[in-house]
DNA sequence: CGTGGTTGTGGTACCGATAACACGTTTGCG
DNA sequence: CGCAAACGTGTTATCGGTACCACAACCACG
C-alpha cells in the first residue's frame, strides 16, 4: 500500500495492470470494448492504488465537468434553503455535483459569482437572481452557452426556462381574503420593484384592491429589504403614519417576521392591532407555533423541477421553446390575519 | 464580437495581443514581470475577446483548484445552514469557491461524496461528519492528503483539526437549570452515541443528575433521529410510559420541535404538563415566538473559524499540532422549561 | 569595456485524462 | 478457405493552461 495516493495518476494504474493508459480509461468509463480478463486486472489495479481519477483532466479532455450551480440571494432564507436542498439531490441522481452561491443579494457577488462558474465550466446554472438588473449576468452566460434556469424571477428581457411562483394570484388571493374578513385599509411591505416576484405581487395586491372598490394609497406601500430588519423597519413606517392599516400584506416570510416584530414594539399585537399576511411559510417556525397566515410555495419543487428542466437542457432533451413553470401556491389561513383558525386537522 | 465566447483560449488572447500564450498566463496571474505596455495590449485583448481562464486547465497544471467543500448531515437544519452560509462567504473572501454537500446523515452519501471531492481535487473540506462511523471516509482524505476540519462533531480515532461546540457543558447547564426548577424526572432524547455531539450531551445530562444526586433511569433516555419525525416518536414513547417525565432535554431543536407536537398531540402542554429545554436555537421562530428554552451555539462562527482554520492549513500557516477549539454555548432561558421568563429586554 | 545581474519574453514539456484513428486478431459466413 | 466485419487494444494528438529554462537586451559597476 502506498504511503500516499494523492499522485496516483491512470498511468499507474496502467502499468500495474501492464496495459495501457487508454484501456485504464475504458475501464472507468465502463465502456464495453474490454475483455473481462482485462477489466478484471485493472480493476484490481484501480483498488491497489486507490486510484481516483481526476476530474480536472476528465474536464478538461471530455469537456465534462458534472458539476452545476445553484446561485440564492440567501440561503438561509427557508424557502431558498429547501430550493438548494431539493436542487442537490436532483443533481446528485444524475451524477452530478453542485456548487453553492449566496450572492447575498448584491449583484457584484452576482457578477463575480457567475465569471468564477464559467471559468469553472459548470454544465449548468439554477439561479434565483438579484433582480431585473441581473440581466447583463444572465447574457453573458448566454453568450458563453451555459444553460441556465431561473428560479423564482424572472428577469426582463431573458427568455429562458423558469420555474416561478403564481405570485399575481396569491397575492391577490391573500388581499382577497384580508378584504372579505372587513378590511380597507391594506398595507404592503415589498422589496424593489426590480424583482420580479416582488412586482407581480404588487400587481396582484393592486388588483384586488381595485376589483373590490378599493382605492390605491401609496402611502400604504412600503419597500423594504427582503428580510426581517427590512420589515421591521417599514412596518414601523406604516404604523407611525396619520391613518395607519388596519392589515399588512408582507411580501414574504422574513419580512413579516419583522413586521410583527415591529407592531409589538410598538405595544400593538397581531393580529388584533393590525393583521398580517404574506408569502412563503416558515415550516420550523409553524410547526411550533402556527401563527402566520401564509400563502405556501412548494419550495422543494422549484429546486427539484428547476434541475430538472436544467439536467434536460444540458443533456439536449429540453425542449425546443423555453419552458416556462408557474407553480400554484397554497392560502393557509391561521391566526396573524384574524381569521377564526379553520380547525383543519 | 466573437458569437460565441465560450471556445476563447489563451493562445487567441495572445494572438490578438502579438504576444505569447506564456505572457497572458503571466498578466492574468498577476505576475509583475510584464511591461507595462504588454500588460495593456493583452488586457485590451482579453476584454475584446471576453476571456475567461478554464478553472480545469488552470488547476491541471498548477495543481491548485481553488475550490473548498462543505459536508453537512442537513443544511435544512438552521445550524448547519449557518455554518454553511458563513463557510461561503469566508472561502469567497479568500478566492476559494465552495462545493456544498448535504448527506442526509447517510453514510454511503458521505462515503460517496467524498470520493468525488477527491476526484474533484478540492484543496480542503470543512465536515460535519455523520458519525464515528465517518472515521474511513476521514481516513480516506487523510491519506489522499485533502486537508479538512471537523465541525460541531469529532470523530473517535480521528485527529485533526475542529471546531465543535462545548456540548458537555451546555447540556450540563440545561439540565441543572430544570433540577433547579424543581424537576426530579427528566428525560432525554438524543441521538445515537456514535454522534460525538450526542454522546457529550448525554454525559453532561448524566453528570448533572449525578450531581444532585438524582438516580439515572434508562426508561427515561430514548433515542431518536435528530429531527422532528424523530423527537415525536420519541417524545410519544416517554409520555407513554407509566411513569413519566415531568421535564424533557431534546438533543437538538429540530428534535425538540417534535416533542413539542407530541405533547400537545396528547393533549397535554409544554411546559405546563411536560417541561423543555434543548439545544441550539431556531432563529425565525424565536424570533416570531420566543418559546423554546434553548443552549445557544454561535452557528456561523462555526462556519467562519472552521474555514479559517481550513485555510490555514491549506496555506501551510497552520500550527505544526491539531487546533480543537470549542466554542462555548449560551442559555437562554424562555417559556418551554417552565421559568417566568426573566424578562432580559 | 568586460562581466554579472536584472528584466521582459518566448519555447518546450507536461499536468492527467480522452477522442480519433490505427492495427493485429478473431470470428462469421458464403 | 477467404475475406470482411467485429473485437480488443495501443498510439498520437490534444484539451487549456503553467513550470522551467533559455535568451536577448539593457543596466551598473569596477
Amino acid at each position: 500500500m502506498s504511503a500516499n495516493s494523492a499522485d496516483v495518476t491512470i498511468r499507474d494504474v496502467a502499468s500495474l495492470a501492464g496495459v495501457s493508459p487508454m484501456t485504464v480509461s475504458r475501464v472507468i468509463n465502463e465502456s464495453d470494448r474490454v475483455s473481462p480478463d482485462t477489466q478484471r486486472r485493472v480493476e484490481k489495479a484501480i483498488a491497489e492504488l486507490g486510484y481516483i481519477p481526476s476530474r480536472l483532466a476528465r474536464g478538461l479532455s471530455a469537456r465534462r465537468t458534472g458539476t452545476l450551480a445553484v446561485i440564492v440571494p440567501d440561503v438561509a432564507n427557508p424557502f431558498f434553503t429547501m430550493v438548494v436542498r431539493a436542487a442537490e439531490d436532483v443533481a446528485r441522481r444524475s451524477a452530478y455535483r453542485v456548487i453553492l452561491c449566496d450572492t447575498r443579494a448584491d449583484l457584484a457577488v452576482e457578477r463575480d459569482v457567475i465569471e468564477e462558474l464559467i471559468a469553472h465550466r459548470v454544465e449548468g446554472i439554477a439561479i434565483a437572481p438579484v433582480s431585473d438588473r441581473s440581466k447583463p449576468h444572465l447574457a453573458r452566460l448566454a453568450r458563453f452557452r451555459v444553460p441556465f434556469v431561473l428560479i423564482d424571477r424572472t428577469v426582463a428581457g431573458i427568455e429562458c426556462d423558469a420555474v416561478v411562483g403564481d405570485s399575481v394570484g396569491g397575492a391577490q388571493q391573500l388581499v382577497e381574503h384580508l378584504i372579505r374578513l372587513g378590511h380597507r385599509r391594506i398595507g404592503l411591505i415589498v422589496e424593489a420593484d426590480e424583482v420580479s416576484s416582488a412586482r407581480e405581487r404588487r400587481q396582484g395586491y393592486e388588483s384586488a384592491l381595485r376589483a373590490a372598490g378599493l382605492p390605491l394609497d401609496p402611502a400604504l406601500v412600503e419597500v423594504a429589504t427582503p428580510d426581517p430588519d427590512g420589515g421591521l423597519e417599514a412596518m414601523g413606517r406604516l404604523l407611525s403614519s396619520e391613518d395607519r392599516p388596519s392589515a399588512v400584506f408582507a411580501v414574504n416570510n422574513l419580512v413579516a417576521l419583522g413586521a410583527i416584530e415591529a407592531v409589538r414594539n410598538t405595544g400593538l399585537d397581531v393580529p388584533d392591532d393590525v393583521a398580517l399576511v404574506c408569502f412563503d411559510d416558515i415550516e420550523f417556525a409553524s410547526r411550533l407555533y402556527p401563527f402566520l397566515t401564509a400563502l405556501e410555495q412548494p419550495a422543494e419543487t422549484f429546486g427539484t423541477l428547476g434541475t430538472r428542466l436544467l439536467l434536460d437542457r444540458i443533456e439536449g432533451r429540453g425542449p425546443a421553446r423555453d419552458h416556462v413553470v408557474v407553480l400554484p401556491g397554497q392560502l393557509t389561513v391561521r391566526r396573524s390575519c384574524g381569521a377564526q383558525a379553520v380547525g383543519a386537522a
